[in-house]
DNA sequence: TAACATTCCATGAAGTACCATGATTTCCCA
DNA sequence: TGGGAAATCATGGTACTTCATGGAATGTTA
């Protein structure tokens, strides 16, 4: 299963293509579809987050149970996929963003990518600096509940 | 589960490469991923901490659970995995350190390994020795209030 | 056929695997 | 229990592969 982790800068190229780093393509190796889920996303600031489509199909799965002519899931689903865009892998590992995805989270000629877990975002590289500066800046009391646990099998 | 303990200092060469010692990496075999999950740390002074791939599993599973939609989980999921890096042991039993690791704990030619239980750092020696003191010379009633036992040569 | 999109190729840099050596340590057997 | 053989460990160097990146060539669409 994926498990994204570290910050990598890469270049974009004048046609918006961009190597995803090589350690998350092999997070991706062996998919039913080898290449990145998109979607915009807009928190303390605007960026791409990005995943697997394994996600994306655990959250389909979730559909599937109900019944497609009941009203009260259209919303949602509409909502979950309307904006999540696939973008293939090239043989050279890279994928190419689209104009509005680069328009969306400010990205001109290079491209930071985050890992979050079984997810991660694609940035602004100063952008994403001072995101994460402010992550780190929290608390004491709010970053304990964000620290590493000590050990599996204590979790609080 | 890996327990490591112990200290040992080990040569970095001009490469960024240190030997693991091999009873740290006893601990790691069999682990579905070789390696060590490594980020930099800050208390009284700057060192790494790192761990087995199977501590950071445990924290994707627990944000699997949750919706990648949710935002209320996204600043975790950076504090935890965005600074972490995978290294890969290789076949002599070496990690390469990047640059930006070395140069967060002021590591330069030796790297000291020491054990924590789950978890071990990697320090600067001179930095790592200094902070073991700082710790051993806590008086008796803060150690007991740290669980810790009585300091080496404390006996009468 | 012009504009655009996609695939293919080339290259320097960086990362990884491989091999060799001396020093310990562990093991085994007399 | 002592000593020698074998295995393991830490460490250095070299060769090879992969990565990121730019540009060229091919294919597609209007």
């Amino acid at each position: 299963m994926a498990l994204f982790t570290g910050r990598v800068v890469n270049k974009v190229d004048r046609k918006g293509r961009v190597s995803v780093p090589a350690a998350f393509r092999n997070q991706l190796a062996g998919q039913s579809f080898y290449g990145l889920a998109v979607y915009p996303s807009v928190d303390s600031s605007p960026s791409l987050t990005a995943c697997g489509i394994d996600v994306l199909e655990g959250l389909g799965d979730r559909f599937r149970a109900t019944s497609p002519f009941d009203p009260s899931y259209t919303d949602a689903r509409m909502a979950l996929f309307a904006d999540v865009q696939q973008l293939p892998i090239d043989s050279d590992g890279r994928v190419l963003l689209t104009a509005d995805l680069l328009g969306h989270a400010g990205i001109t000629t290079h491209a930071a990518f985050v890992g979050m877990g079984d997810l991660f975002r694609i940035w602004e590289p100063e952008t994403a600096e001072a995101a994460l500066r402010a992550v780190r800046q929290k608390s004491p009391e709010e970053r304990a509940q964000l620290q590493l646990p000590p050990a599996p099998g204590s979790a609080r």
